[in-house]
DNA sequence: CATATGCAAATGTGT
DNA sequence: GACACATTTGCATAT
């Protein structure tokens, strides 16, 4: 989509939500807690259903806006709440007509007096589309050069509602930029619709004036040449004079993508636990912990986002390029650096979908990666080389033994100058292997839960004995159980939550403690897959007597 | 088969 | 060493 192609979907978007909220309301970002996951991915490459936080970063910049020449102050600054009257059908035609007078205003005003336009602090320097508009005079801003542009098609001073409305339609129908051509439709006339009246207030993003300055924005996403934003380098381009993001926001929001404005339940000082059940699923944008070290960034910085993005794009390219998935990376970084990544890891890397701390820690190491790979193909060597190296690796994968690690990267690797790194990072702490307990394991220590869950050590020594399992492992296990619990018992508004105490058993909260107790060392027992299940060794009825007599 | 994603195990940090 | 809380990371599985 191009920068006219968005304003207009936009425009369409706006008129066809009927009965919608235009601008919806948003609180104050920095309370929302819209994120109870404190940290969140950093991916920001906006897509055109991404509702939420994204430019509050960039908002906080705290340069002043520099000398701009249509943007003004008041879309500059506007933050927190907003909030509109919604925007019924009816109402479109008259914000209709009010943009498009907007428009033709702007034009006179700014552009049609100019000749060459570019003239006033003028800067256009991602000049998508403008050498095709030979003689488009205007210089005020992208869109306004679209508009001019359109308007000449049409060969027509002024623009009305009948042809923007046009353009709309023909957008939605085709799915494509609106022609240049004539539209023909005898649509000349000016406008003379007043504004709405549901739109009134200047606080407001509420005007049609300000919907277009707000697509005029190219930080808005309306225009520019990408969603990343990264290339929009005139001064109307700069994000230090972006508006408010929740601009963007309400701009995008529908009323199917409410903006996940959770009131956070608790003070600052203690954040909302995060329910991740609702947040996995939409790793999105910048989490409040981005927003948080992205906002004391500065200038260059901020860049390093736009850097982050690039990279990831980057590394997915020649990824790809030379053949490796996405597993392989993973692995072979873990000859490396001695901990190797999954799949899944190196998938939200390309994504973005790790935190922004996140992507930061890992970046280095990919970079190093790549680079070498890429040294190693200049350097003469196939792809194919490289990818029967990384094969052979694979192949020990499954033996990912600290020690082993190191030996294999010596020899086999020995092709990525590995030595630097290595000697690096000898200290190769490996993560545990995830433990996946079985359903079994996983009942009996709900169970246990649900009877006790702080048992202390000797009772946890006692469950891990009967469950088969590292002491550790149940340990862990009982700290995110009960930090789940917390989750669930703190549940934050309009969150789906399951019941905290997992009913893993249909039949069990009908049962005594008692039942529940010896039900739990039963499946401990029957899991266990042992002989012994009298309880000669004490462990499998011993956890659940005593520790049930606190519950 | 490669990649994306939900859920939760493991880890890090501070007390 | 244990706990709370935040965060990272990966298994299992969906796409």
């Amino acid at each position: 989509m191009n920068s006219m192609e968005r304003t207009f979907q936009f425009l369409a978007d706006v008129f066809e939500s009927n009965g919608s909220c235009l601008v919806t309301e948003r609180v104050s970002p920095s309370l929302s807690g819209s994120s109870r996951r404190k940290s969140r991915p950093v991916k920001r490459i906006i897509t055109e259903d991404d509702e939420e936080e994204e430019a509050e970063v960039i908002q906080a910049a705290p340069e002043p806006p520099p000398p701009v020449v249509v943007v003004e102050e008041e879309i500059v600054q506007p933050r927190e709440e907003i909030k509109c009257p919604a925007m019924h059908q009816d109402a479109a035609e008259p914000l209709l007509a009010s943009i498009t007078q907007f428009v033709n205003n702007e034009i006179n005003e700014h552009n049609l007096h100019e000749d060459e336009g570019n003239t006033s602090g003028e800067v256009f320097t991602n000049g998508n589309n403008v050498d095709d508009m030979d003689q488009v005079p205007l210089g005020t801003n992208d869109f306004l050069k679209k508009v001019a542009e359109l308007l000449q098609a049409n060969e027509s001073g002024t623009i009305n509602a009948n042809f923007l409305q046009a353009q709309i339609n023909s957008l939605k129908d085709t799915g494509e930029s609106p022609p240049r051509t004539t539209n023909g439709n005898g649509l000349l006339t000016p406008i003379t619709t007043p504004l709405s009246p549901l739109f009134t207030s200047p606080e407001q993003l509420n005007t049609p004036e300000k919907l277009l300055q707000a697509m005029m924005t190219p930080s808005l996403g309306f225009l520019g040449s990408n969603g990343l934003g990264a290339t929009n380098t005139g001064l109307l381009s700069s994000p230090l004079i972006a508006p408010s993001p929740t601009l963007l926001h309400s701009l995008m929001s529908t009323p199917n993508t409410p903006t996940a404005s959770v009131t956070p339940k608790k003070a600052e000082n203690r954040p909302p636990v995060v329910a991740q059940t609702l947040k996995a699923s939409k790793r999105r944008l910048f989490d409040d912990t981005s927003k948080i070290e992205a906002a004391s960034m500065s200038g260059e910085d901020r860049i390093d986002m736009d850097e982050l993005e690039a990279f990831a794009q980057t590394f997915k390219k020649q990824r790809i390029k030379f053949g490796f998935t996405q597993g392989d990376v993973g692995v072979a970084l873990g000859k490396r650096y001695g901990t190797d990544f999954s799949q899944t890891t190196i998938s939200r890397f390309e994504a973005l979908n790790l935190s922004f701390k996140n992507m930061c820690k890992l970046r280095p190491l990919l970079k190093e990666w790549l680079v070498d790979v890429e040294v190693q193909i200049e350097g003469g060597a196939t792809v194919t080389d490289l990818i029967d190296k990384k094969t052979f690796h694979n192949g020990n994968h499954h033996t990912p033994h600290h020690s082993d690690a190191h030996e294999i990267i010596h020899s086999s690797i020995a092709s990525v100058n590995a030595n630097t790194i290595l000697s690096r990072d000898q200290h190769v702490k490996r993560r545990r292997k995830r433990t996946n307990l079985d359903m079994n394991q996983r009942n009996a220590l709900d169970t246990f839960f649900t009877i006790n869950p702080r048992p202390d050590h000797d009772k946890m020594t006692d469950i891990a004995n009967t469950l088969e399992l590292d002491r550790d492992v149940v340990r862990v296990w009982f700290c995110n159980r009960r930090q789940k619990m917390r989750r669930v018992d703190e549940p934050v508004e309009g969150e789906l939550l399951t019941p905290s105490v997992s009913p893993v058993f249909p039949h069990i909260s009908s049962m005594t403690a008692m039942e529940q107790i010896q039900e739990a060392a039963r499946l401990a027992s029957c899991q266990a897959s042992n002989d012994d299940s009298d309880g000669t060794s004490g462990s499998p009825d011993a956890p659940s007597n005593d520790g049930c007599s606190d519950m």
